[in-house]
Formats: structure tokens, sequence, C-alpha cells
DNA sequence: AAAATTAAATCAATCGTTTGATTTGATTTT
DNA sequence: AAAATCAAATCAAACGATTGATTTAATTTT
């Protein structure tokens, strides 16, 4: 149900055009509001005006609405593959190895973890936009088919998991371990009003960041020790 | 931004009136309606048609589509609150006898998470229905204030991972230990699909329940170990 | 000049809310 | 007991405002 039909503009060299300017302008704005207020929660116009720009410019560049919140979802998987090539192409190397070594096992998914926390946990950079906007995204029940629902990270934990445990792949309690690594990150992002009365905090500041690292790495290491 | 101005109706004994019953049904599909697809999802029109009785008896009833949403926040908070009634006293009046005794704490503390899972967790039981709604509402900007938003476990099992920990009360790592406990049961909740993708199964049903409880449990028993 | 882009105006549809009239069920008066 | 009275409850209808989308015309870029 989600129509992508968009005008595609011819672009030369790294020039950005105008329109590719316009149309840059109009995903910020989109990612913002969606992420704040969800799908149903932001009109068009108040994207455009937000934007600085017309309505029609909304169709125009991005065919739709729903092609606008489309190309949000594809603009944030991007960014978020980018910010979490280096760690995860160098666990999937490892693992591709066929080592068994539960150290540089154990290395890779708190390398893993610990990017998964700079993209999710802190209050100020603009990964916090990224992740507002998936929570929502992840709630809303028609993109759903959408590869933004699944989370990138798993699989690798998963198998990450079973060198350190030193059991064959894919057993389904370390998949559910896996889980339950994710959520100990997970939780500071969708919970977060919640999480900061409880810890009674402002704000999610590098040092809270670095004592939650320490808590979350710690809890790991303790938890698949046998 | 709230209005809960409500229409209070003259009851007597145990007898629900008509309106009471009315009243009744606008909420059950309100709060199915609203956990599904969240409050701007959602019209006051197919709320009422779903209830089978007319749009004006929202604003009869409940003054509002605000003050529908809201009496739908206060109904859940309260089933909630009953449903775990009994582990949560319990542990609280442990706490109240100044104990110090770890293994007593730590079973106090399965009971909560145990009771949680089941609020969570199960695909099926009309719970389901109830965190669905209070995640969408957890995310939703306007209504932040209201209790609802608060988690009403964390202080408990803060107090009980610090008796378990033999450390003083509220230190802050007990604080973000708790959360990640909570948080190894929220991910089932929040993302569910990922996780049944991830997990490889079509729905939580009993054993899988059962199996994820056994890993949480077994997470939470060893990350606390010293 | 042609193409790309923006601005303004307009569309039918739906939004939350309000209104006035009507029905219901019980209480009070006769 | 019958009639009158009244508050509670429900209803269809309509309100102005806003929704996403489209059209038309003007402007800018190439």
């Amino acid at each position: 149900m989600i129509d992508n039909g968009v005008k595609r503009v011819t672009e030369k060299k790294g020039v950005p055009s105008v329109g590719e300017l316009a149309r840059a302008k109009l995903l910020q704005a989109a990612l913002d509001m969606f992420g704040q207020h969800g799908f149903d929660g932001v009109s068009i116009r108040q994207i455009s005006d937000s934007a600085g720009m017309n309505v029609s410019s909304i169709s125009y560049h991005f065919g739709s609405k729903d092609g606008l919140y489309c190309a949000v979802a594809d603009y944030i998987g991007a960014q978020i593959i980018g910010h979490s090539h280096a760690p995860v192409t160098a666990a999937e190397e490892f693992i591709k190895t066929q080592s068994l070594d539960a150290d540089d096992a154990m290395n890779h998914l708190l390398s893993i973890v610990e990017n998964m926390m700079e993209i999710m946990l802190p209050d100020s950079v603009e990964t916090k936009r990224w992740a507002r906007f998936v929570t929502q995204f992840q709630l809303g029940e028609d993109a759903r088919d959408h590869w933004l629902s699944k989370n990138p990270f798993h699989d690798l934990i998963a198998k990450l998991v079973a060198i350190v445990r030193s059991e064959p792949d894919k057993t389904l309690e370390n998949a559910i371990i896996a889980q339950t690594i994710f959520g100990q990150v997970l939780v500071f992002r969708v919970s977060r009003m919640s999480a900061k009365m409880a810890l009674n905090i402002s704000s999610f500041g590098p040092e809270e960041v670095a004592q939650i690292k320490r808590v979350v790495f710690s809890n790991i290491q303790k938890l698949l020790s046998q």
C-alpha cells in the first residue's frame, strides 16, 4: 500500500542541483516530523511549511505522502547501514574465517553493541532522529514489509553468541539471547522518558552513555559465561 | 492539553446502567483501535462505528477524543496494577522487612519479571491489547505527563537488584541494571515483528513464552552474580 | 526555447465537535 | 393505576476546519 512513484532527477557529477536541494530539505523536515508525531500525526502541509516549500513540491518530488514516508525510511536505513559498516563487516569476515575463538567473538559482539548504542542512545546527535523514526515506523501497520522493520543486527549477534557459547549456530536459545541483548539497548530508546525518570537524569550525555555501556558490557559478559 | 471533562453517571449498587454499558463498549473499542493505529490513526467515527454507536456518544460520555484517550489510559493503568498486585505487594512487604536475604530478593525479582512477561508477551490474551496501547502511548508527545508513562515496576526492581547485589539502595548502577532487565522483556513486545522473524516463530505461544522466560531468568541470575 | 521547479488555487473527502430533536426509563404527581 | 414530568441517553444532521491530492499558471534552471 506504499506508493513509491518518484520523479527522479537528472543528476550529474557531485553538484547538487536546485531540485536535489529541495528534495533533501523536504526529506530532512519529514524525517524530523514523522519521527516526532508519526505518519498520521503530521500533514504534508506542515512538512512543506517546515521545509519552507510549497505543498505540491512533495507530490512532485516524492509522488505522495506515502512516497515521502518510504523515502525517509530508505534514507534512514542507508544511514544506519553506513554508520555501522565497520564493526559489522569486521564481524562478518571474522565469522567467514570459521574461527571459533570465543574471545574474538565476544570482542566483535561488544563492538556491534557499542555501535548500536551510539546510534540509539545519544540525545543530541542526528542519530537520535533516526531512532525516533524507526521506533515510530516499527509500530506502523502498513509498512511492515519494509526491510527497515527487520533488525539488521540480529543474525550477526546470534551467530557471535553461538560462537562465544561454543554451540552450533542458530539454536533458538541463541536467537533469544541475542534478542535480550538487543533489548538491553533498545529500552533506553523506546522507554526513554521512563528511563530518564528512573535514572533521575535529564539527558543521555556522554557520561550517562558511558556508564550504561559499562553495565551492558558487564551484563553481556556475565550472561554469556558458562 | 488533555481534556478530561466527563459527564459522570448517577450509579447505584452494582447494577451497570445503560449508559455505563455504552461507555464500556466505547472504551473497549477505543482500546483496540488506539492500540493498533495510535491516537491520530483512528477517527472517533471509526471507534463509534466499531462500538455500534453514534459519533456524538463519544463527546457525551468522554467529553472529547482526548477525554476518551485519557480514559483508556486510566483503565489500562488500573488493569495492569490489578494484574500485578500480588507479586508487587509481596515484594514491597519483603523490602519493608529490611531483610537482606539475596535469595529471597532474587525470588521476588523473578516473580515480578514473570508477571511482566505475562502482561507483555502473549499473543492471544487481553493483556496484548494493553501492551500495544501502552507502547503507542509512550511514543506520544502530549500525554507524557500521564502517570502511565512511568514504569511502575522500576523502583521495585532496582531495590531488589540492590539487595541481591548486597549494595546500598538506589545507586545509579542498580537503576541501570533494573532498566536492562526490563528491556529484556520489553524487546519482545516493541520489536515484536522483528523478534518473530529473528526467532523464526509465527506467534508467542505458551512454549515460546516458556523458553523466553527460561532464558531471561538465566540471564538475570547470571548478570546479578558477583 | 525547453525542461524543471515552484506557487497559488481548488478539489472531494474526512476530521473532531456541536446542535436540536427524539427516545428511553424511571420517578413523581394526580 | 394512569398521567405527567424529567434526566439520561442516543440519534441524524450539520458545522467549520483540515486532510491528501490535483490542477493551473508563473517562475527558474538548463
